[in-house]
DNA sequence: TCTACGATCTTT
DNA sequence: AAGATCGTAGAT
């Protein structure tokens, strides 16, 4: 049986924790989702982030302890769920963009209006959609199997990695930083063409060699 | 208060 | 290529 993820699975860098959540499991009220697809939202300098222009009351769980949900509205229509990370007062979380259905199809189909296949859940407003999410569940707690929380599941070996999406307002450097990843099986994937395949063993590497 | 604009998705 | 749809942030 796969345990829950503890909150000290999401005390370290974003960067780190984005891509072991792919395989992952994201459940609530009999759905169950498999994180495919997320994005590192680092630090308040990542000209990308909602961290960027400091605390409001909006980004408050982003500031808060780890393992917490940072859900907001996006375009006035979609509910975007983070997974906070790093520690308290950092400003970093995770963004799941793609997720495989894997439990609670009928519910899904019925919040989805009945669109099936990879396209139900690839982009973020979906996943959000089938999780029937709200910005009321910003702030709740992902470490106990109440509401909403992660499963274990072994780490994947290699993954892609590549720019992330729809951030244009973000500088030039923070807009080509890798910093989206994907489990390269799925095709539960937004912008394929933009991402490319690497190993865990090349991304420990490239980490021990940039120290 | 007022205004502009999104970490998107669907339809044309 | 553009419309949906509304909370948020920054300006007034």
């Amino acid at each position: 049986m796969s345990e829950v993820l503890p909150q000290s699975f999401y005390a370290r860098d974003a960067l780190e924790v984005a891509p072991q959540l792919l395989g992952k499991l994201l459940c609530r009220d009999g759905v169950v989702l498999r994180i495919s697809e997320v994005e590192a939202y680092c630090h308040p300098d990542d000209t990308a982030s909602h961290c960027r222009m400091g605390r409001t009351a909006r980004n408050a769980p982003m500031w808060g302890p780890p393992g917490h949900a940072y859900v907001y509205l996006c375009y006035g229509l979609h509910q975007m769920l983070n997974l906070v990370t790093n520690r308290e007062g950092e400003g970093a979380a995770v963004l799941i963009r793609s997720c495989e259905p894997v439990a609670g199809h009928d519910i899904i189909r019925a919040r989805r209006g009945g669109i099936e296949g990879p396209n139900a859940l690839t982009g973020p407003g979906k996943v959000g959609a089938a999780l029937g999410l709200h910005t009321r569940c910003s702030g709740s707690p992902l470490f106990d199997a109440n509401d909403l929380y992660v499963l274990d599941a072994p780490e994947p070996r290699e993954w892609l990695v590549g720019p992330r999406v729809g951030i244009g307002y973000a500088t030039p450097e923070h807009q080509r930083a890798p910093w989206r990843f994907a489990l390269h099986e799925s095709p539960w994937v937004t912008q394929r063409k933009t991402l490319t395949r690497v190993s865990a063993g090349a991304s420990r590497t490239r980490k021990a060699r940039a120290r």
